[in-house]
RNA sequence: GGCGGCGUAGCUCAGUUGGUUAGAGCGUGGGAUUCAUAACCCCAAGGUCUCCGGUUCGAACCCGGACGCCGCUACCA
């Protein structure tokens, strides 16, 4: 069989502000997950992620913070990197589109990007009339003005929507416009941006997305949310033309040699995914492997590209970017033939995650009000595992669910600590007390051992299967299944009773448990891979003990055993950051 | 307005080629046990699967409708 091949990437956070625990239940986590796991099963993988800098909200932080953009974005870029690193999402490059030593490279790519879109004919340039103030000699976008409501005559209006009456519309319908920058009146004036064609794509991508509703045929299990909003999006609306240009300095030059250009940037949303494919390159030559090696992540039938998202970049990344990569194939063929594009094979999206402080009612999480649990706050105090088992425990993977401070607190104790952590404890501390560390004789086995053996087989299948489906949820609770079922193993034989009567039969029970505890240790290192690792060192695993088909392979005979450790820290509720602020 | 989602045990949620007594964890009640970070194990109680109608031999599941909650509706990631 020949080797799987995967490029996975994670959505670039904006690197305007700092990252909760929202932005990592939502894509980082899963997906970091889904890279160890696919890597346990011998298959080769690229993980790619990296800021997305460009893009006006970058310059309107940069503004009021009073710093410069460029300072501004790398040293979020910088602080979200450690976030990472904290809880031990391992990307194979972490970039940011306009990071020193990656907008270069970024340029290239995007600028190539839209150069070949506009040989292909699949732009249109013309011109719109727009606000624009006149004191700081820039357009605004739509939530930089405020005025009168057209419909309700409400003043809470701004130039995307209506505060009081919620309807949407175009800014230049807004009455008594007001600058949100200066405060001072724009003026309408005539721009020009160039518009991709999403139209001429329409059908192709309602197709593509179509055919990936039979899990079997496209082999992939794209998630009902994603398929349905998009495919719904189409047939409600149909695709019109979009902008793919803004009149902006920050940001990545429209490469045309055309007066009309002069002064403008790509779309953020043009250029950032393109991200993900200019920091493969980056890797790729970080690595050695040429100019040209990124070609056989991208533009190789053979290699599938999964895109984890939060629901907010649904509809760019199931839409927006496939028709950005369709729109670059010279062939007929959606997917794209060898040398072009591919289309992704997954996009994976969770939902929001909420938040529940104690004694409040649950609520979304906002950076304005201070309402989150920031990454760089927590890792203060706990470790990384015990947030990526609970957010991966309440995954929103089909619905929103909420982050609960006494839930965290519950759950860790109660399912992680007691249920898993338990488990390894009382087996290893065993073994240590009446066998002398070692690995106790298996000898022959009874039904109830047999049983146990095969209770381990059928969750490395589980687990396997719902992770292959990027059922991140399911697979955790197949994994705590089977540390149940070690303890109920461990009572049913009771060796704490055999050991005065039946030393034989002792050693066979902590014998299974041992082997039971051998294969959770590969089964849970996708999640929790520091845990993984401790348990790793108390069987005296060798190299590759990763490995998924060896995860049930046989604990020998007289081995020795590594000292026990705690695996799982006992949480009190007032160790909680409880102060929302 | 349009599109999409959600509504299943006290709580958090699983649950599709429609089919015997609707599941898990937590919580509650009872029992058992001592190897273990007083953890674990067993048993039990608890559900008109939001409501109404339809299709069907049969519906939590399919269709129509109602009610409630939520998201999206592309220049602000």
């Amino acid at each position: 069989m020949t080797q799987r091949r995967f490029l996975v990437t994670a959505a670039l956070p904006y690197s305007n502000g700092r990252l909760h625990v929202g932005h990592i239940a939502g894509a980082y986590l899963p997906a970091d997950t889904y890279v160890r796991y696919l890597r346990s099963t011998g298959a080769d993988v690229r993980f790619i992620c990296g800021s997305d800098d460009n893009g006006v909200a970058a310059l309107k932080t940069a503004k009021e913070q009073g710093r410069s953009v460029e300072e501004l974005t790398a040293s979020y870029n910088a602080a979200q990197a450690r976030d990472f690193a904290g809880l031990r999402i391992e990307f194979d490059i972490y970039g940011g589109t306009h990071q020193p030593e990656y907008v270069r490279v970024h340029e290239r790519f995007s600028q190539d990007f839209f150069l070949k879109i506009n040989a292909k004919g699949l732009f249109t340039k013309k011109s719109s009339k727009q606000l624009f103030d006149t004191q700081v000699n820039q357009f605004l976008p739509d939530r930089f003005v405020r005025g009168t409501c057209p419909f309700c005559k409400s003043d809470r209006a701004y130039g995307d929507q209506c505060e009081n009456c919620g309807r949407a519309m175009d800014q230049t319908a807004l009455l008594n416009p007001l600058s949100l920058m200066t405060q001072s009146t724009p003026v309408l004036r005539k721009t020009i941006h160039w518009y991709l064609r999403l139209d001429r794509m329409q059908s192709k991508l309602s197709e593509w997305l179509a055919s990936k509703k039979d899990i079997a045929a496209s082999g992939a299990s794209w998630r009902s949310t994603v398929l349905n909003q998009s495919l719904g999006r189409i047939e409600a609306e149909g695709l019109p033309e979009r902008a793919m240009t803004r009149d902006l300095t920050w940001g990545v030059p429209v490469p045309l040699d055309d007066p009309d250009a002069k002064g403008k940037s790509l779309y953020v949303w043009f250029d950032a995914p393109i991200g993900y494919v200019s920091f493969t390159a980056a890797l790729c030559e970080k690595n050695g492997e040429g100019a040209d090696a990124y070609a056989h992540w991208w533009k190789d039938t053979n290699c599938k590209i999964v895109h984890f998202i939060g629901e907010d970049n649904i509809v760019f990344h199931a839409i927006t970017w496939p028709a950005m990569m369709l729109a670059t194939h010279d062939s007929n063929d959606t997917q794209g033939v060898s040398g072009e594009y591919q289309l992704p094979h997954n996009v994976v999206a969770n939902s929001f995650l909420n938040i529940k402080f104690p004694g409040q009612e649950e609520q979304k999480i906002s950076k304005s009000r201070g309402m989150a649990v920031w990454i760089e706050d927590y890792l203060q105090q706990f470790d990384a595992d015990p947030l990526r088992y609970y957010l991966t425990a309440v995954a929103p993977e089909n619905a929103r669910t909420a982050f609960d401070f006494d839930d965290f607190v519950s759950r860790n104790n109660g399912e992680l600590l007691n249920a898993f952590g338990n488990f390894f404890n009382r087996t290893i501390t065993f073994a240590h007390k009446y066998f002398d560390g070692k690995v106790p004789q298996r000898g022959t086995l009874e039904a109830v051992d047999v049983e146990q053996l095969n209770r381990c087989k059928v969750a490395v299948d589980r687990t396997g299967a719902e992770l292959e489906a990027c059922h991140f949820k399911g697979a955790l609770a197949e994994v705590m299944a089977l540390a149940r079922s070690g303890n109920g193993y461990f009572d049913v034989t009771k060796p704490f009773l055999s050991r005065k009567t039946d030393m034989a039969a002792c050693g066979r029970g902590i014998n299974i448990c041992l082997q039971t505890a051998r294969t959770l240790t590969t089964l849970v290192a996708p999640f929790l891979p520091t845990i993984g690792e401790n348990c790793a060192r108390m069987l005296q695993l060798g190299e590759g003990w990763q490995r998924w088909s060896r995860a049930c392979e046989a604990i020998a005979d007289g081995q020795a055993l590594g000292a026990a450790v705690i695996l799982v820290k006992k949480l009190e509720t007032t160790d909680l950051i409880a102060d929302p602020h």
